[in-house]
Parts: structure tokens; sequence; C-alpha cells
DNA sequence: TATTTCTGTATTAAGCTTAATACAACTTTT
DNA sequence: AAAAGTTGTATTAAGCTTAATACAGAAATA
């Protein structure tokens, strides 16, 4: 789940259950900072284990990085390095604020190829049977530690508009609006997966951790789709922010989310 | 990771993770329904695992009624029953919208007292040292069938204000501001999380599961703070839903989140 | 019809994980 | 100074997981 989990992680299944847990707590916070949490001998009570496999969980978040583990003491977590590294996203501009806190962003293109999109893409934009499309897989980093697991589908007719030179040097969306493209809406869904092999590997994160995943449909004014986004973040490095206000009188008193200021998109192709 | 996970699930750290990784790719529509997927030597190469191991996470997603197989001819998805039963989170009103769907919501309580939040809570309040708060966890189901575990937080000195009784009856939200509190703004973080043993027994989800995670911090106009929420959703059945508009003109233009109606929110309050 | 592909079944042995237990060394608290 | 609680270390045995292999039966395909 961490930085530095590419270091090996317990092969059992309870001490992994205990590692990605705990590991999980602590990138999210409920776990802070310098906290001691609990004895070896009361965690092996809480998840139904035997203290040598908390042990084992123990020994790889030492590992990792994550926990200090003081002989007589206790177990103090450690998560400074954490912390200083987390990307918000604006929920507004739906870009990470990288500038804003001095990290460099790379991208790592993964694969590339016009091929035949899986079901679920093609249903959503609504494309031709068997009708191709551009399908590229790349990670972005900042500061070189993986961030994000992004592939776009793009169909052929379209991405036929512009050049592969093109996509290493210009965001997709304006290589898309000036090939005429009509860029209208979106709609976006947000939810939470698990890390597969691969995406585990090219995020540098422990197989099973959890990821916050998005899932985007582009379509131009005639309602055809342009562009199928799907995202996988990390969720140590990476959460989406968004501020709210409450709004409205009587019965009608809600939330609201509150918009704001303008931003670029982070969806940007790179050269193979 | 799904309904009926809560039948066995594998033992076998490998198992284990084809299975969750699998059941994930089901829920999240990556695997769609009626799609036949690889062969069981496929699967068994691209895990890196031997054949029987790809068996025991088969037999444990059919057993959870998401897979079929058939002898000869292959494994087919089966993910019918779920697909069905999704909600959509209205990122607008930040509700579920299941009235539209006909289902019922209940709650059920878990744990209610009156005594020190976790430190990671007191700091976003700004709390006094030692300052209790009412703590509250409860779980939403829809059909019987639970999709979000929530806890609230607020201090006591507000959460005096009313009773236990009006928890039972009336939002939250309503209470606080029926007390006095002036309720402004709030901020609201959307991530990812893993399923501990306790929230995955409540949620009726595999440990292990990938969960969409918010939290939200609610202050009145003096900046206080005045409640905390830590919401875990199933993502099978639950997902954050925004609609998207590309507005703006040449350098300006952007996507920004399409905000609209009106509704009600899902943070209420239910008698132990 | 023949071939390929797939699932179902079975067996074996190696290896690892887990639990249970005991004790030593070190801190903190009483 | 004593007691309680913590991590470090070690041992043992049971049990389970995993891999490797082989073959039978069913379905799709050529």
């Amino acid at each position: 789940m961490e930085t530095a989990s590419s270091a090996k992680l317990p092969d059992g299944a309870k001490a992994r259950r205990v590692y990605l847990s705990l590991c999980d707590q602590i990138s999210d916070g409920r776990l802070c900072d310098g906290e001691t949490l609990p004895g070896e001998q009361k965690l092996a009570e809480a998840y139904s284990v035997s203290r040598v496999t908390v042990r084992r969980a123990l020994d790889a978040l030492s590992a990792a990085g994550l926990i200090e583990k003081r002989i007589g003491s206790g177990t103090r977590v450690c998560s400074k390095s954490l912390t200083e590294k987390r990307a918000a996203m604006n929920f507004n501009t739906l870009m990470p604020q990288l500038v804003e806190m001095g990290q460099s962003t790379t991208a790592r293109l993964l694969s590339f190829s016009y091929s035949q999109p899986p079901d679920y893409v093609a249903q959503a934009l609504a494309l031709n049977a068997n009708e191709k499309a551009q399908i590229a897989t790349r990670v972005r980093l900042a500061d070189n530690v993986p961030f994000s697991h992004l592939t776009t589908y793009v169909p052929t007719h379209i991405a036929r508009n512009y050049s592969e030179n093109d996509l290493a040097t210009t965001p997709l969306f304006k290589l898309l609006e000036r090939s005429g493209v009509q860029i209208d809406a979106a709609h976006q869904s947000v939810s939470a997966s698990l890390a597969g092999p691969e995406v585990a590997e090219a995020l540098e994160v422990a197989e099973g951790s959890a990821l916050l995943s998005m899932k985007r449909i582009v379509r131009d004014i005639d309602g055809n789709g342009v562009e199928y986004l799907s995202g996988l973040y990390r969720p140590d490095m990476f959460s989406l922010e968004m501020p709210l206000v409450r709004t409205g009188k009587g019965e009608a008193r809600h939330w609201e989310p509150a918009i704001g200021q303008t931003g670029q998109d982070e969806n940007e192709q790179v050269r193979p």
C-alpha cells in the first residue's frame, strides 16, 4: 500500500490481511503519526490470529518504514514520509494540485494500441460492433512516485484526426477539440477497487491494496462517445477533496458542492 | 465483496487474492454480465499461480453466485443480481438515490457512546484536550443489504442540546441547526480503503475488500468543528456520480461539475 | 468426425503458515 | 524496587496451501 511496500509483504493469508489492514489505516490517517498502536498480543486478539502472525505483519510494516518498533516500549506509527507526499485533487479542477506543492509530474506510457475495447467500454461509448479504439495506458508520477494509472479509449475514427506526435505534446482534450470534436459534457463515476497484479506493480503498491477508481465518459454535443477514461489512484497519495456549502431554506436546505476556479485537466497523452 | 460473499472465501493467500481481484472486477463492471472469462489455465498464468489455486477462487465465486461454470464450455459472469441493486449517489444531493429506485432504507445502530475520539478526529474538530464526543456508528441498508458504514463524532457540548429520542427521529443536521448551531460549510474528502474485520462483517463483505471512503468535517460559521463523519461504502452498491460540463473559452476551458437540484442528507441518527 | 479447449477429478509431495508455548531483555509504571 | 507490559527469540507440531501432473468428460470448432 505504501511507497516501500514494493518490498516483500507477508505470504500467508492472515499475516497479509493484518498487514494490509494496518497499512490502510496508517495511510488513511486513522493511525496518526507517532501514535502507539496496541501491543502484539492485543492485535492478535483483535484480528483473531496468533501473535506470530501479527509479528510477521509488523515486521513487514517495519521494513516498509511505516512503523518503528521499540523493545520493551511499544510500536509507533511513523508516517511522516507519507503525509508530505500526499497530493490533493481539487474537485473543481479535477486536477491534482501538484504545482502548488512544487512537485513535478511525469508520465510513463505502459501500452499503446489500436484494438478492440472491452465490452463495457464499447457499450458506454456506443461503438459499432467490432469497431476498434485507440487504447493507451499510462502511469503518472509525482516526484518519481507513481500515483495514478490511467487508461483511455478513443474511437479510431476520432483518434485518426491527430498524430502520435501530437499526443506527446498536447493534452488529449485540446487535440479532440482541434479535430472538430465538440466536447460537451461528461459523466464521472467515483468508486473503489482493488489493485490487481499489473496495476499493483505499476503503482508500486501491494497487490490487494485499495485504490480510488474513476471512470469518465466524455460525449460530444450529439451525444456520441468520444473518450472513455478509466483511472486508478493510490489513496495514500491522492484524494478527492470537495468543499461543501449548506444552502437553501427550510425543507429545501441541503448540501451543495462549492465550485470555483479554473484549471487544466490531468488527462494528457504521452509518446510511447 | 459481494452479497453472498459472507459465504466462505478461500483461506490461502493466493487463492484469496485471485478471488478478491475477480470479485472486484465483476462488481466494477470490468467483467460484464454474460462475458466468458479466460480459462483456468490462462488465469493461472495471469496471476502466476497454479491451476488448483485459481480453481479454489472460482469455486468460491461460483458459490457466491457471481459466476457460472459450464463443463467443457467455460465460465461466465453472472452479475445480474448485482447490477440491479446498485445505488447511485448523486453528487449534488450527496444522497443515494434510493427513493427513485423504490428501495427502502433502514439503519442499524452498532454503537453509541460519549467517549474520547481518536486523535485525528479531535484534531480535525479542534477539540480541547480530553474533550469527549458523542460517537455513533451505524450501518445503512437498502432492501436489507448493508451498503454504508458511518461513524459520526459530535462534541459533547453540542450533542447535549438534543436528546437521544430526537436522534431516533430527526436527521442530525436539523437537530444541530435547531440547537442554534450555525452550520456553514463542510469539507469532504473521498478516497478508498480496505474492509477490516469489523467493517467487513457489518457490511457483509469479504475482509480485504475495497471500500469507498468519505470523511466530512462540518464547521459552524465561527469555524468550530461541529461534526466529523467517517463513512465507508460498498463499491458494488454505491458510487459517486457526477455530471461534468466543459466550460470556458480558450486557455481557460476546463471541466466543471454540473450542480443542480436539492435533496436531503443521508446523515441521520438512529436510536440505539 | 476429429481436434481443440475447457472444466471436473484425483494424487502426491514439498513447503509454508499458523498456533501454542516458554522465556529473555528492555521500558514504563506503580 | 517491584510489577506490569512490551518486544525479541526459539521450538515444536499440526495443518493447510500450493504446485505439478495426469487423465476423463463435455462442449465448441474445424
